[in-house]
RNA sequence: GGUCCCGUGGUGCAGCCUGGCCCAGCACGCGGCCCUGUCAAGGCCGAGAUCGCCGGUUCAAAUCCGGUCGGGACCG
């Protein structure tokens, strides 16, 4: 059962608790992702150590494999994976429209635009008002995900909290193609509380309807005050936010208002620890990212005072510059290496150099949400702000 | 003394027999950019070689011929 209790507040931003059956997230709070129930380089453990309290998982590619059924005979993610934290997981909602061909990742994001989708946005998910279909990356099978089917594939993986079956739309569509996805998706939401309160999921689990409408201050209106007229222990922020910072704040901004001050909104993807201060700022309790983990991979370090607080280790340390990634930090590495050692291992390529640099970066992001809530309690939220902004690059 | 292999960007190789599609391809390395509900321990871009050297044949040679230098194998 999930329950949420305000702490204090500064202006838009609150400082408070989730509490759920496998512990208390503090919010702001934020969700490492585990996609296949894995963070991936690093295990849970470690990940707990370093100051992470909740990990969102993803039913799509659980759903694939191993099966959500096979997560259910073992008891559920949380015994499944040995986790004993708060869990949620997403829909698949995303990855249903952004694993078909190409990037559309990056089409929903605003990174890029393909002409292609222009006119036929989702030519290779057949969408349709039930559902929708498409083909498993993994063999090629066919599959067919309805809000119905994705409430009850998360009530197998049995995680604290769950999200409602959505479609994201592409940056550059049609304002009425938004628009229409917009009601559909408030339709959807509708079928997935429906199949909830029948399944009679709410004791154990919470689930959050999904706030659309793109970058469109009218759609997101209709979304937001209809997925807040139904009853959702919390809400999340989705869809296309724009593309850049300034168009989600506006997203954001004119969202939260219009949701339930007594329940815990949810911003979808986001996390560069700029924007975790930005969001928390305008009244966003949780997030979920996958980028201080994927970064991490690639070799780079979560850090303040370096262009979009990231350090690239494979080249830190080449010109003889040692010592830890950042001084004070309390995960492995920064209390056991150096740079130069860690710019070995990556180039390297030993495994070491990942989970040092995934522990270091989930460590980092858990350390900033703490300043954050301590600030909020403060007060200071907006010094926070100035402190940490970001550096350009010289 | 003789026979035979090899010599191509930082490294390892491909191309050579059947000359032109090679101002030379690949991998790794190197440099830069990118990564925000993870098909991402990944992606994109870039720098870098007059193909050991000299000469010849040819309209045209990394590719054929002669010589030469260097490395290696084997036979005596």
């Amino acid at each position: 059962m999930l329950r949420f209790e305000i702490l204090a507040e500064q202006g838009a931003a609150r400082r408070g608790r989730i509490h759920t059956d496998h512990g208390v997230l503090e919010t702001p709070g934020f969700f490492a992702v585990a996609t296949r129930a894995a963070l991936k380089g690093l295990d849970a453990a470690s990940a707990r150590r370093v100051g992470i309290q909740a990990l969102i998982c993803n039913t799509y590619h659980l759903e694939l494999m191993p099966g959500t059924e096979a997560v259910a005979e073992r008891g559920g993610l949380h015994r499944f994976m040995g986790w004993d934290g708060v869990a949620a997981t997403d829909s698949g909602g995303f990855q249903v429209f952004s694993l078909r061909h190409g990037q559309v990742a990056d089409e929903i994001k605003g990174r890029r635009r393909l002409p292609a989708l222009a006119e036929e946005p989702l030519e290779a998910v057949r969408l349709d008002e039930q559902g929708a279909d498409f083909r498993s990356y993994l063999d090629g099978s066919r599959r067919r995900f309805t809000p119905e089917s994705a409430v009850e594939m998360q009530r197998r993986l049995a995680a604290d909290i769950l999200f409602c079956l959505d479609e994201c739309t592409p940056l550059h569509v049609t304002r009425e193609y938004t628009a229409s996805a917009t009601e559909r998706n408030l339709r959807w939401a509708r079928r997935c509380l429906d199949r909830y309160q029948e399944l009679e999921m709410a004791s154990t689990q919470a689930l959050y309807g999904i706030v659309h409408g793109g970058i469109h201050p009218e759609l997101r209106h209709r979304s937001a005050t209809g997925m807040a007229a139904m009853l959702f222990p919390g809400f999340g922020i989705g869809d296309c936010l724009g593309e850049t910072k300034q168009d989600w704040y506006g997203v954001v901004d004119m969202v939260v208002p219009l949701l339930p001050r007594d329940r815990p909104r949810h911003l979808l993807g986001v996390g560069e620890p700029d924007d975790l201060i930005e969001g928390a700022l305008r009244g966003i309790d949780t997030f979920d990212c996958a980028m201080p983990t994927r970064i991490a991979r690639h070799g780079h370090a979560l850090v303040f005072g370096r262009p979009r607080f990231r350090l690239d280790l494979t080249t830190a340390g080449r010109a003889g510059e040692d010592g830890p990634i950042e001084e004070g930090c309390p995960c492995t590495a920064c209390r056991q290496v150096g740079r130069a050692y860690l710019r070995h291992l990556h180039r390297a390529g030993e495994m070491l150099g990942i989970s040092l640099t995934v522990e270091h970066n989930l460590c980092f992001t858990a350390r900033l949400m703490e300043r954050i809530r301590e600030a909020i309690s403060a007060g200071a939220l907006e010094e926070l702000r100035r402190e940490a902004m970001p550096v350009s690059p010289a």
